[in-house]
DNA sequence: CTTGCATTTAACCGAGTGGTTATTTAACTT
DNA sequence: AAGTTAAATAACCACTCGGTTAAATGCAAG
């Protein structure tokens, strides 16, 4: 799966977070993006071209402003590959832990161990 | 929140996101887990300690070899932090939604563009 | 068509990453 | 104690990343 890179290295950045929480209360501009950090203006431009190519955001142009808007559907994809292994993980875990209750129970009924 | 750093970055690897899916099969020593890699073993190795630094894995000695276990606790963390995202960028694709139907109506009623 | 504003791109820097091979450490085996 | 095996560490390299400042672009407005 060649968009979850994107989508991961993303969303480990602090930054790239919050910008993306920020967006969250609703679509902004770069300028507007970039205001409450305290990095320059192109390190925010290149989180924000980060963001878009992992589709987390998009960036439409009006006037001479760039407006972002967040993209629900990509978190989608990182959210489905991690629910998923959570599940087979647990699961694992779950068979070990029977496993370990059934040894548990098998030394208490031949004494030996 | 510190530990998404790592959890995130140490996702974003493809090579580790494989090394993840391989022990999600189960325990493995370190040689196991590298052989169906085309990459050295040292280069596995470190992978192996992004993993754990993001408590993503533990490491536990056994003879002369060290073997490697999931640790579920720590997707939860990131899966947390998606879906808790993914609900509000959701409820304000909602709102927008409905704001937008709420506009078309009116236009139907007063007729102005 | 020049001025001004918003944003991106360019050029550069230091730190970090992922890979390599060679060496070291640790533990079992003889 | 010496040898063997499993893994980690060291030293190195190319590349990416996140930051900077300075220059270029796009668009609106005088």
């Amino acid at each position: 799966m060649e968009r979850l890179d994107h989508t991961f290295a993303a969303l480990a950045d602090p930054t790239r977070r919050a910008i993306l929480a920020r967006l969250a209360l609703g679509e902004a501009t770069v300028g507007e993006l970039a205001e409450p950090f305290e990095v320059s203006l192109p390190a925010i431009s290149r989180h924000l071209k980060v963001l878009e190519t992992a589709d987390l955001i998009v960036r439409e142009k009006r006037a001479q402003q760039r407006v972002c808007r967040l993209r629900p559907e990509a978190l989608k994809t990182a959210s489905e590959w991690i629910e998923q292994n959570r599940r087979m993980w647990e699961e694992r875990f779950d068979r070990l832990d029977a496993y370990l209750r059934e040894l548990q129970g098998k030394e208490n009924d031949d004494g030996n161990g």
